[in-house]
DNA sequence: TATGAATGAGGGTTCATTCAT
DNA sequence: TATGAATGAACCCTCATTCAT
């Protein structure tokens, strides 16, 4: 099961809690079936997979969400707020653009450690979802992604940080795309934090791979 | 339709002849197939739909197929085969690691190209389809894929091209998925040739995306 | 294939036969659509099978025939009209009713040899197939034979050579099906041949298999 | 419905409970199923009508089962263990060579006054489906049978209660089809009980029709 | 809260049949 | 005469969803 706690709010509700044996039935639910949706794909998912996850019958499941469309989306929803959170503090905190984009990239690995499951979700899934009238806040979230990281790279280049002659737009895109495919085989737990792996890619991103010929 | 041309017979058919403009509805369908199921998803897309885009009915595809399965198969089977061609001759030239590198990236762009809706295909599904015993061929593929690009790697590691302190199963797998998943972005016949996203690509790879601080 | 040739017609088509090679390509087909729906039961018979057993294509037997109905009426109607001739020869031989039973029992059993697949195919489909039009004659054969073997049976008792306590109904019963049923495992070219099977029968049906005591 | 009442069972029922009326809406819809077999054979009955007979949608059939084939066995298997447990107690009563054949058959016409539709399902399709792995144990069942009455048949040859011209297994083949025939024909509720059938036929199988020659 | 049973809309597939060549 | 390709209806089965209990 994802066990991702809500950060702050998993306080407050555990305060609050009245029937005292159920903190989070809900949450829990989610859980699972980010975990079965990450594995197997959406479509591939059946609502009695997810409740055979659960311990339960798939009817049982109605009682808690009104769809399995809504579970999907309550998953989808949690993970990007989290994660804008995280960036909008970012973004916020007046760093250069090359402090931006260690930031950005370091909070991405993290949210890939606590949101694997809706991350590889949203990986897979996103680009037939945003269609949907019910997940235009998908493509709302891409936009403000788009607009955080071109700024960036742009302001980068314009101050002499990145290289004069990048391609912005595709250097956005192979960078964007490393960083959450890693969703894809990183495992929580393992032998590298997730703070470990973007310095890693960073150096790699930032300096390459090649030996530098030293002058 | 799948705009894949086979290298170079193509130009051989252009000259022959017209009439026998029919030696492969099959192919034809595969590649409407491909399509689809690159857009909408494997799961996602129904027979109906393949057959619609084609033109004909859901049950006259099973004159040409045995199976909406089959044709993913030989969808990915026709693709892997025609990459390890091209691989095969890059791994068996006789280069540097960093010239084998390049090499197999720009063949990589040159199969995105070529095969974008099997390559997008790929992407999404192997993971879920390597568990069949009728995908193995996928597994495989991976099994001698990761070989190529670790062991091309190491060679420049101990040859002193590449970096001594990168993680090389690290910078695989960054390096692989990057690579592929620019076929879920990449339009053929776009701005940007395939050699031309190659020649970016390697630029950040090898040498990173910041300048470089003159000593 | 089932290698039985009407047995007059036979000799008038070989001498009138005009494409030197096709002395009866359709009786060639009826043959072996019969074998076919003997084996495998009608409805589970496709087309492509019969097709397939001839060697041609599924679409190529709607030249010869209209349908797949069609094939099996003329299947039944050929083997009934051949039935009857036996029949209606014993039935006008002016015979005493032992010597009629043991007459329509070899009548059938020969008839068993010559048209098994026809006749396995009666017993397995008839059933279903009196309830449509088409397939009327079958019942009007049921009718004619029902009343041929029950005016035997009921004439034997009259006249003393069958036992008066026989409930005749049952026993025309149980003697119509076993010898029919004899087609479901019958070879033609086996150990015994027809008219000993119907010998070995009609010794158990008229005598008995128990041990007479002497008194 | 078949109107099949669990032997001894069905009087502990009838003492104590009603409201538990639903034990088994399984059985009931097998019964429904079996019928529908029955009558219009199994290739052509479609699980819709099955459903239609059983009041309900198709799909809601596979809540209660897998597939239309395991409906089948599951008619098939129960029917045949109900029939091996009167057949073993028969075989295992130490009765001469003419009693237990007397028994065997009057168990025979007791099982198909219980399972007619099972019976007729049998016999009409067991051909085909012992070629199915999942149907082995109909070949088992037919094994076991023919030993029964093979053995039973040759140890009334050799105490020379039968007839020693006997061709034991043209004698076995005859009466085992004639005796489950009868469930092409039988209905229960009629004016002949399984055993008077019984009788009246064991009265043609072991003394014949014809009428003695008093010496 | 959860179950058991059912619904109803498809989805993949089969197959008899048609028809231009 | 036969082929190759397609049609269209029906079939078995799946699955998200509902609802009385």
């Amino acid at each position: 099961m994802d066990s991702v706690p809500t950060k702050k709010k998993s306080q407050a509700t555990a305060v609050t809690a009245e029937p005292p044996a159920a903190p989070d039935r809900r949450s829990e639910l989610l859980g699972t079936a980010a975990e079965v949706f990450a594995e197997q794909g959406y479509n591939a998912t059946t609502v009695r997979k997810i409740a055979d996850h659960a311990g339960m019958l798939a009817g049982s499941l109605y009682y808690h969400f009104d769809s399995k469309e809504s579970m999907l989306e309550e998953i989808l929803r949690t993970f990007l707020d989290e994660l804008w959170d995280g960036y909008d503090a970012v973004l916020g905190a007046g760093l250069g653009p090359r402090e931006t984009l260690e930031a950005l990239v370091t909070e991405s690995f993290r949210e890939i450690d606590r949101h694997r499951a809706a991350v590889a979700i949203y990986q897979k899934e996103s680009k037939q979802l945003v269609a949907q009238e019910r997940f235009a806040f998908l493509a709302e979230s891409q936009r403000r992604f788009e607009k955080a990281w071109l700024s960036t790279l742009e302001r980068g280049v314009a101050e002499r940080v990145f290289r004069a002659d990048l391609d912005v737009r595709l250097t956005y895109r192979f960078v964007r795309d490393t960083v959450w495919v890693a969703a894809s085989w990183y495992r929580p737990g393992g032998q590298h934090s997730p703070e470990e792996i973007a310095r890693q890619y960073l150096s790699m991103v930032l300096d390459g791979i090649a030996v530098r010929e030293q002058p």
